[in-house]
DNA sequence: ACGAGACTTTGTCACTCGACTAAGTCACTC
DNA sequence: GAGTGACTTAGTCGAGTGACAAAGTCTCGT
């Protein structure tokens, strides 16, 4: 093996590590698994990285980093308030539906990270990075529409992409019932919209003890 | 040891990996480990269940069935729709708050054997046994208060529950945003009420491409 | 009370894991 | 072009894994 700058070592070796593991599952995530993968020694990956905590580490935030980045560039330039959502949405779902094992890996990786304190940091970082960009997307696109909305914005993202994150664990568990998500979505996504621009809100709380 | 029929020793062995593996997390449970925890033999484990799929799978069961037994004896004998819908999901929530731990195992066993061909045909009936009994309860609700449901209970359920699901997500990741959850909940419930009992359907469709 | 079969224990097998050491090898700087 | 430091490799350590075999112990039906 050819020497090799550690700055270009460790995006080789993490997307050998996301491929494997998108593909096996995050359990036959070794070091020694993810070497073979990347076509390295397996000492070679705590060399780079220092422990397998670390290399899962940047595995999800490489995750994270580009679901994010696809969603964003899918953002109309001029679209109305609900159709801009309804386009970032669709690319959400289209992400997934594409990168199927890919998502898979991500909610894998995060159910994971909640067991260890550094990578539970990442995990929330991540949720709440997620929350703000979703927010921004929604409140931008109501100012360019010039419309007001109904709740704020970060409790409408919270809604939504809580919605999205359960649809998703759904269409994972079910390989087939493909119509049954997408048609849940496309509920989650109306009512999204409906609370978003609607004055009247809908039954003010109260539904909740506490 | 005492001698114990097999029968007997099942439940103990499954109560035993429920505790240990809620606490520590599925990868601490190793046959080994639970054992220890039960205090049998690790062969004790090999023997009462054949294999550690076969225990796990033991589990999965358990842990879907005590849910669901908890939230449907929570079904309020006389109130109307809305009040009905609310009961059985501050039940709901209740069970996830008071047994985080329990329920954080569930969703990580979940996820585990979304992997395994044999332990994810018993999540996926798990889910759809959530499903069906939820919209049992919606249809039933909505018959006691004479009224007629907007949307197929099927439907309403799937909607429900896929948003309780990723809010359950969320709680399990940010330790103290317990509020920010509620708060989404309390939206989801109120949304899926109105999506329950109004005629006029939100926004109908054609916002979700093909 | 005794035999059979169900239960229990100890011990071991073959394997995998993350981490580290020591001995290399290469590339870049002076 | 020599040497220094970054990169690479093979090898090993100790711990832990699921599974099983063999031998022992108890309980229940007869």
């Amino acid at each position: 093996m050819a020497h090799v700058p550690a700055a270009e070592r460790r995006p080789q070796i993490v997307e050998a590590a996301i491929g494997l593991m998108a593909r096996e599952g995050v359990a036959a995530g070794s070091t020694r698994a993810i070497a073979a993968e990347a076509g390295v020694a397996q000492a070679m990956v705590h060399y780079t990285f220092g422990s397998k905590q670390a290399l899962y580490r940047s595995v999800l935030e490489e995750l994270g980093r580009s679901l994010v980045a696809r969603v964003q560039a899918a953002l109309p330039t001029d679209a109305d308030f609900g159709e801009t959502v309804s386009a970032l949405v669709n690319e959400l779902w289209r992400t997934v539906t594409e990168e199927r094992e890919r998502y898979r890996l991500l909610t894998e990786l995060i159910m994971l990270s909640l067991r260890d304190p550094v990578l539970r940091q990442v995990a929330s970082e991540f949720t709440h990075n997620l929350d703000a960009t979703a927010a921004r997307l929604l409140s931008d696109a109501a100012t360019r529409a010039g419309q007001d909305l109904a709740l704020p914005a970060e409790e409408i993202a919270r809604f939504f992409l809580s919605g999205f994150d359960g649809i998703v664990t759904r269409y994972l568990t079910d390989d087939y019932d493909l119509a049954a998500c997408e048609s849940t979505l496309r509920l989650m996504l109306d009512t999204t919209i409906a609370l978003a621009v609607s004055d009247a809100r809908l039954e003010p709380g109260a539904r909740l003890e506490r």
